[in-house]
DNA sequence: AGACATCTATGTCATATGACATGGAGCCAC
DNA sequence: GTGGCTCCATGTCATATGACATAGATGTCT
């Protein structure tokens, strides 16, 4: 199977992301060394490599995260289709968080120097990196704000509002029909500095709450403002549109 | 007084600094509006303000924050000189956070358009700021793991030594003779997603084993090995030289 | 069909951290 | 120099969350 053409990107069409122009997208090609498919579960950067590629994840599920030396993890970030993936490892050489799957995914890569050529040959795409960095910073602020300052039950309504939004928005619809959610409680606690038994226990008493249902590997919110009155929220939470390089 | 123009600008010389080119320092110089002053424990950047303006702090110290409705506080980081201020405003343009100063500070304020203006006019500029950014967010990603995943102890000298990396940077010295410190014990708690009165009572304990001391504004490092220890940080926790806008 | 993982669920008990109360030191305003 | 701040300190008690143990459900490999 060869690889898509950008310029037939499937994620481009989505209300989610802005158009640009021709000449953008053929940088953007030009720049693009081939397509990875990888596994569900799979390392796709280890904490502490030197020189990762870069990437935009596709399709799929993937997640950043950082571990102490005993072992505790943290997830930092959960990343989807459109996400751009490595800006951070590009800058300080040694790769300060790792990058794992959640699902199947299909991944661009990038050259080695494609952070610099966009910046060189395009001052918009350049502009639109910036823009993906500090939209990726403001997210990890999010979680920052719930993990140091959200009571459990807080913390799990955050998570999933956000996360629903941002699932709904890639499938074009407001999830009537709920959203793939690939998760397991294991990731909601490192995502969210709980103990996997603790969110377990939190999810289920919200489940029975008719807050919302996951199952089958999908999220479905029965009862949003309930959780958004949690959650206090700021805003409708629907992602921004944004670039897509 | 009179602004100094960037071209003297104070910190360029610290070795903490990257040089620029002629040319990059005249266009910094042709997007600077003024210079403001303002004073320890001011807003300067509101939380949801609209359309908040681009500075560099020149110095002092401030930090950035985000509050829930009921008042809990969670500090997202913390701003020296040098640093950049305002990009993820500019992004969504709702402010997501607010930034107070913990000091009397100095700040150099940019013309609305600037963040383009750089990107466009100089590729080696707009990629600084996307380093910046990135950088940015490997500081709250640092803090998201202590917040969710390190005991009260091992936050607080994670701050203490990160915090005193920076700062012995800015002088150009390894701190022998301590670094400010203008912190209240309410700062650290809300940087570390603690109480006040736990984080007094983890202070005084670090303090009375001998580990570090704080006095007089001054935070002086007593027992770096241990401080270190109990932090499992990687690397040497000494700040990567920077581009400076 | 059994052995073995992984994930979810739930009960009991332990503890790190939070909440509340109080006092003292320093500083500033009149 | 008295009142009123803000910040630091410390004791007592409460509780949200963590740690440990166990079990069922499901999927996979042989």
């Amino acid at each position: 199977m060869t690889d898509t053409p950008c310029r037939d990107c499937p994620l481009r069409p989505l209300p989610l992301f802005l158009t640009h122009t021709a000449e953008e997208v053929e940088l953007v090609q030009s720049l693009k060394r081939r397509e990875v498919r990888v596994g569900a579960g799979e390392t796709l950067i280890h904490e502490g490599q030197t020189d990762a590629p870069l990437y935009t994840l596709l399709s799929g599920w993937a997640f950043r995260f950082k571990t102490l030396r005993d072992g505790r993890r943290q997830i930092l970030s959960f990343l989807l289709a459109g996400d751009f993936i490595g800006v951070q490892q590009k800058m300080e050489d040694v790769a300060a968080h790792g990058v794992d799957t959640l699902t199947d995914a299909v991944l661009c890569v990038f050259q080695r120097d494609a952070l610099w050529e966009l910046h060189r040959k395009s001052p918009s795409m350049g502009f639109n990196i910036t823009w993906l960095t500090a939209h990726e910073e403001s997210l990890v602020d999010d979680t920052l704000l719930s993990v140091g300052r959200r009571s459990a039950e807080e913390r799990i309504a955050t998570l999933l509002i956000l996360l629903f939004k941002r699932a709904a928005a890639l499938q074009g619809d407001a999830g009537a029909a709920g959203v793939p959610f690939p998760l397991t409680q294991q990731h909601v606690a490192d995502g969210l500095g709980l103990s996997l038994v603790h969110t377990n226990k939190t999810l289920r008493k919200l489940e029975k709450r008719g807050l919302h249902r996951i199952a089958e590997g999908r999220l479905h919110m029965r009862d949003v403002k309930a959780l958004a009155r949690l959650a206090d929220l700021y805003g409708d939470g629907r992602p921004p549109p944004r670039p897509l390089v």
